[in-house]
DNA sequence: AAGCGTATCAACCGCCGGAAT
DNA sequence: TATTCCGGCGGTTGATACGCT
């Protein structure tokens, strides 16, 4: 009874992903959209079981992903999220559409979680509580009373400037090559600006400041054929623009991106509720908030509108 | 500089629910 | 209705980067 696994078969490649498998990936995904994952691997020839296909694309290759390190919003977010839903990280990425679900459950335990306990032990007055691991807490009321507390959090350099290693050095200057060759023409098309338009809808908060936050520490490509990692996803991406939309360009600005916003359906929130409404007018205070600049020792405090 | 411990995150594993047959 | 298939989700792991001694 039961499937078996579906990565059980002989030849089934495993581990990091390769440039080119990254190019294959989303230049198929660019022409077919998104979906019918099961089909990727025969229709590629990629050697990767379809989840590895869908996992890679949803927690990587999939545009209007947000890298680098988390706001105070979006910890307040995640944090009253979870107080919610328990770790139900997808249904709490529908809320923060520029991450993903796996990016916001490493961000918790990583984080977060060690974040409240230190507020939650005895003597702290910031009593944050959290309640069982794998259910929502009961008290739903957090004061996060500092913002300072935020501020031992990981600089961005820990993740966005660590350099993606090419396996394939040609590939990645390959990619170089495409992306600045493109750069002036394709920056009004593909994938990187249709996230961009896409994910302003809801609350995407500052994409284009958050990037400029992002980028700083990624300095050009270096000159040992090792390009940034957020280089090289731009790059991808263009380069499955290049590859599939360069010859019916009206195409992929209408079908494939039809298609691929497809894929980020589940990006898409419900109905506001009264939740949502919260969310947006915190991300409405928070666009306030980073415009007057920094702002070091200022209260973050969330509401209780849930206790 | 080397060794060691810790932090981070991409990727895998296994289970579940819904759709298809 | 029962069975199989597929996509999605959450938990966990392993490799690597980082920081400290």
């Amino acid at each position: 009874m039961g499937r078996p696994p579906c990565c059980d078969k002989i030849g089934i490649k495993k581990g990091p992903w390769t440039p080119e498998e990254d190019i294959i990936l989303v230049s198929y995904i660019q022409e077919h959209g998104p979906g019918n994952w099961r089909s990727v691997p025969t229709n590629t020839g990629l050697l990767r079981c379809s989840k590895s296909c869908r996992l890679r694309w949803t927690n990587y290759l999939r545009p209007g992903i947000k890298r680098g390190n988390f706001t105070p919003h979006e910890e307040g977010m995640i944090i009253h999220l979870q107080a919610l839903l328990g770790n139900k990280w997808a249904a709490i990425a529908s809320y923060l559409p520029q991450r993903t679900d796996n990016d916001i459950k490493n961000y918790w335990n990583t984080h977060l979680k060690k974040k409240l306990k230190k507020l939650q032990s005895p003597g702290s007055e910031n009593t944050a509580q959290m309640g069982s691991e794998n259910s929502p807490t009961s008290a739903t009321s957090y004061h996060l009373v500092s913002k300072n507390s935020f501020t031992d959090r990981p600089q961005i350099a820990t993740s966005s400037s660590s350099l993606y290693a090419s396996s394939a050095e040609n590939i990645s200057r390959l990619l170089e090559g495409w992306m600045r060759a493109s750069s002036s023409s394709s920056s009004s098309k593909g994938f990187t600006t249709n996230s961009h338009t896409n994910n302003t809808s809801h609350g995407g908060d500052l994409e284009e400041e958050d990037e400029d936050l992002t980028r700083p520490e990624v300095a050009a490509t270096d000159n040992n054929g090792v390009i940034p990692k957020e280089e090289y996803l731009d790059s991808i991406l263009t380069f499955g623009s290049l590859m599939n939309g360069m010859e019916s360009e009206s195409c992929s600005g209408n079908n494939n991106k039809q298609k691929v916003n497809e894929g980020n359906d589940s990006d898409n929130p419900p109905p506001l509720s009264f939740l949502e409404k919260w969310l947006l007018d915190e991300s409405a205070a928070q666009v306030e908030e980073e415009e007057g600049e920094d702002n070091q020792g200022a209260v973050m405090e969330l509401p209780t509108i849930f206790s």
